[in-house]
RNA sequence: CGGGGUGUAGCACAGUCCGGUUAGUGUACCUGCUUUGGGAGCAGGGGGUCGCGAGUUCGAAUCCCGCCACCCCGACCA
């Protein structure tokens, strides 16, 4: 057991090795007998909930409400917005037919060939047509806008090259989308949006971000201007968090949306959409796990506390079972969420391990000597410390403990950031400097062949132009041209 | 679709080059006893179409041919 625990370590510089059979080992997900698809197992999954949970109260909060459209839509919806249809035709799964039959040879179920539908329906990669086909019907005049729509739903986008988390075939997510009578208050939304998706990064997920613009290249199919947060990996690499699009007028004139405004003029909607997914649990391991497993922050954790009993027979497990149960219900009391694990078919040891790779922030280990002394021991997660403390008072200690543990993952994570961010001026340099990781800050001409020369040659990309921080303007690392600002470098999920 | 690799017990793998007892090891599982403050120990036990098909041979996990599946690297990707 210890042995395979070294592997484990050992393998920690292979990240992404190390990051599957973490994934795996932990409870989270393991590869389906589908293509590129994932069983979400019920630990892994209780972490999706609890984002999901707090997501949605923070769309409401911002005025949202959920509806839920259909998996599937016609094939010419899709095509109906031309950028939108470019980018979204090579890797759509398409449904062609209804009916299976035996076949007459006798080799089984085939397709019936009599069953050929009329229009073929594409499962969704996204779900921007097929609302905007309904939309047209819900909106006449600016008294029917805002609408101010959210679903969560699944998506499937077929990729040559799936990997676990961060790009599998089919995903879960939540997809917003918004109808504005004006340019300005979809604007606004969009910018809302971003904002709400770094908060939650940061504030839920203990995870720096930089929010920032796409650059036309990176943008979205159809979007007139696409907002992200870029978090960065303990590995070095970048990862697109989530986006929000302002999609202008586009997907309103493909599908024929127009409103009566206050001056009974004729105008088309204004939109917006926004998205994050089941990626953000890939973000959340790959941001703080260390060598023994996971480290979530108790913000997200399934279970804040784990508590395990130490016996020598039963009737020390009966007086521990005593002892705990007026503990958790202290705990409780206070809104933490506590697992008790007094199984009989593993040892302390065992435990400690499970619990860790499953990243519980605190864990409470109780024992005769500790029912003689009044005492607990209290270990926490973050920095695999532990401590015993008296029992008296100690639900207000954890209550205390893990929003210090949620600061410390958080600070963590951003003195990691800074660390590995820096401003590269010359294109050698920055060729030199993309080999060992990170963010790089890097005066750009602003030109879609730059952008794709620098990828061409060191397969880096620009993951945004930020909107905060350094604006002084300069020369372009490659060209010499005038630059804006700099720009956020780095090779990418 | 290109380049590389792997298919042997639930899982991880050895054995394949150089064919030869009843196919093996770790782990997991079952039973019993002892253990329980960092992935327990001992004893016993169950579990295999060796990816599929066809061939060579007295004899194939091993050699030849064909096929299939999966993984990694690339192309692809908001």
């Amino acid at each position: 057991m210890a042995k395979e625990l070294k592997e484990l370590t050992s393998r920690a510089k292979d990240y992404s090795q190390w990051y599957q059979d973490l994934v795996i080992k932990a409870d989270l997900a393991e590869n389906s007998a589908v293509r590129g698809c994932m069983v979400i197992k019920p630990y892994g999954f209780a972490i999706w909930e609890k984002m999901q949970r707090q997501l949605d109260d923070m769309f409401k909060e911002a005025g949202h409400v959920n509806a839920y459209f259909p998996l599937f839509i016609p094939k010419s919806y899709l095509s109906r917005e031309a950028d939108h249809v470019e980018g979204f035709a090579k890797e759509c799964a398409v449904v062609t037919h209804y009916r299976l039959k035996n076949d007459p040879e006798g080799s089984g179920l085939i397709v019936d060939p009599e069953a050929k539908l009329e229009e073929e329906l594409v499962v969704r990669p996204t779900s921007e047509t097929i609302i905007w086909s309904t939309y047209k019907n819900w909106i006449q005049s600016y008294r029917d806008l805002p609408i101010l729509v959210n679903q969560w739903a699944n998506v499937v986008r077929w990729e040559m090259r799936t990997r676990l988390f961060l790009r599998t075939t089919e995903f879960l997510w939540q997809e917003g989308h918004t109808a504005h009578a004006t340019k300005e208050e979809a604007i606004a939304e969009t910018e809302q949006m971003i904002n709400v998706y770094a908060e939650f990064a940061e504030k839920y997920m203990a995870m720096p971000v930089v929010k920032g613009f796409k650059t036309e290249s990176e943008r979205f199919a159809g979007a007139e201007e696409t907002y992200t947060i870029e978090a960065l990996m303990q590995d070095g690499k970048a990862l697109q968090s989530g986006t929000s699009h302002f999609l202008g007028q586009n997907f309103a004139k493909a599908f024929d949306v127009q409103f009566t405004d206050q001056n009974g003029k004729l105008e088309y909607v204004w939109a917006t959409s926004w998205g994050v997914s089941t990626r953000l649990m890939g973000a959340l391991i790959m941001s703080h796990s260390d060598d023994n497993g996971l480290v979530l922050p108790p913000k997200l954790a399934p279970y804040q506390v784990v508590i395990v009993p130490i016996y020598k027979n039963l009737e020390q497990l009966q007086r521990v079972d005593e002892k705990v149960k007026g503990i958790m219900e202290r705990l409780k009391a206070l809104g933490i969420t506590v697992k008790y694990d007094n199984s009989d078919n593993k040892k302390p040891g065992w435990k400690f391990s499970e619990y860790e790779l499953k990243g519980v922030p605190v864990r409470l280990a109780i024992g005769a000597r500790d029912l003689e002394n009044n005492t607990v021991e209290v270990a926490r997660r973050d920095t695999l410390t532990k401590e015993t403390l008296p029992m008296d008072g100690i639900e207000n200690h954890i209550k205390k403990l893990l929003n210090e543990i949620q600061e410390n993952i958080y600070k963590k994570a951003v003195d990691f950031r800074e660390s590995q961010t820096r401003e590269v001026n010359s294109y050698d340099e920055f060729k030199e400097e993309i080999e060992k990781g990170g963010f790089l800050l890097c005066h750009w001409d602003g030109t879609p062949e730059t952008e794709a020369l620098i990828k061409d040659e060191t397969k880096a990309t620009i993951r945004c132009i930020p909107l905060e921080g350094d604006k002084t303007p300069g020369k372009c690392m490659v060209t010499g041209k005038p630059s804006a600002q700099r720009v956020l470098f780095a090779r990418a999920y």
